[in-house]
DNA sequence: GGATGTGAATGTCTTCACAGCT
DNA sequence: AGCTGTGAAGACATTCACATCC
């Protein structure tokens, strides 16, 4: 099938239903992208992503066949030109806004963690309710009082708010964000997150990786 | 099928094919259990069990039934049975220790969690290579040299390695680990580690959680 | 009666294998 | 010759539906 440069949205339309795995290993192969721009290599074959990511080459042929065909048979993909078009795929053309509520040890872990910027996503204010943490710069975000979280979400256009506080608060700050018009939010707090349909939320639940870690440990 | 008190061992070593789908699922029942507990509640169905952890009824008793049966038909499942009963699947009757890698923002974040430690994982000690960082006591943990790393794990049984480093040097200190005898790596750095077989990697990357989002947001 | 446990059916994801370009 | 793109096959996971037991 042939495609014109810039109608992914064609495909999107018609064909929304892709994995999340898909999803996630197109991010994985854009990283090794990344590194083969920098370091000036022109083509790559879905062999070599394969290896780097961990999985086989039919599966990156067949991830990449959802949105298009995007390489040359006998020669494989263009580094820049698949670059291009998976950050085309994932949204990344463009930047986004965000929020950290929670300003502890999570929460000031993703302020300050330095990778987000890079990739298009810039933390803008961070809020707690502490009265230590209110007032504070981390690495030039403002810590501000949850109390103005709703005031300054209609000021500002954020798209994704990550929700690191206590279980018990988030529930309320992920009503407050909805209500803010933020479209997704990541959420650390151990708890099920009840949001009108359309917002996406994904939980990252650090303890559970551990246990799934111990289940592993117990069986071999 | 029937089955006697505590031979989960039987079907560990039968039926060793488990997907991670379900072993995550499995902690998360634990945490309602734990909570039902808690309240004193007796009793619990699947179907609470899978509206809590946002999934069917049909769901919970499948990826229970990979280990036996644990319910009474007509009634549910005792909460305290069960629970008990997930801990042993799941490893969590024994405590581990943990060291962390990496007193950066995550490594800190790691260390200083409190939940963890309620959940029998141990953070014996924190590793850096920065001079600030060594010395320096995390809640408790001390940060010491990542010299110190090997000749530490030969002294204390330490079963879990977080890796919090920068990408470079994080497949060095993998090696370090395997060779301290560890038996299962989370890792934060964005690289593949190639460690031997029987050695667990759980891989977390929160800028690959941020990029699913940014698909969602593009895509509805 | 009411909820479990589980084969069978369905659905989803991955792997195979090869035709079709370059 | 080499590597992609993709139907078809196979593996895996979820859901259905009902016999079974308390």
């Amino acid at each position: 099938m042939r495609l014109a440069r810039l109608d992914c949205e064609t495909f999107h339309n018609t064909m929304s239903k892709v994995s999340e795995s898909t999803v996630r290993r197109l991010s994985l192969y854009l990283r090794f992208l990344e590194e083969f721009e920098a370091h000036g290599t022109q083509t790559v074959s879905s062999e070599t992503l394969a290896r780097l990511g961990g999985t086989t080459s039919a599966q990156v042929r067949k991830d990449l066949s959802f949105f298009g065909s995007f390489g040359k048979r006998g020669l494989g993909y263009s580094v820049s030109e698949l670059a291009e078009r998976l950050r085309d795929i994932l949204g990344l053309q463009r930047s986004y806004g965000v929020v950290v509520v929670g300003a502890g040890k999570m929460g000031s872990a993703m302020v300050l963690h330095g990778g987000f910027a890079r990739r298009g996503f810039f933390v803008k204010a961070a809020y707690d309710v502490d009265e230590h943490a209110v007032g504070r710069q981390l690495n030039g975000v403002e810590v501000r009082h949850a109390d103005q979280l709703e005031r300054d979400l209609e000021r500002e256009s954020i798209d994704i708010g990550v929700i690191a506080t206590p279980p018990e608060a988030a529930q309320r700050i992920a009503e407050q964000l909805v209500q803010g018009g933020i479209k997704a939010i990541l959420n650390f707090a151990p708890v099920r997150l009840a949001v009108p349909e359309g917002v996406l939320v994904k939980d990252v639940n650090l303890s559970l990786e551990l246990e799934a870690l111990s289940y592993g440990i117990r069986n071999r």
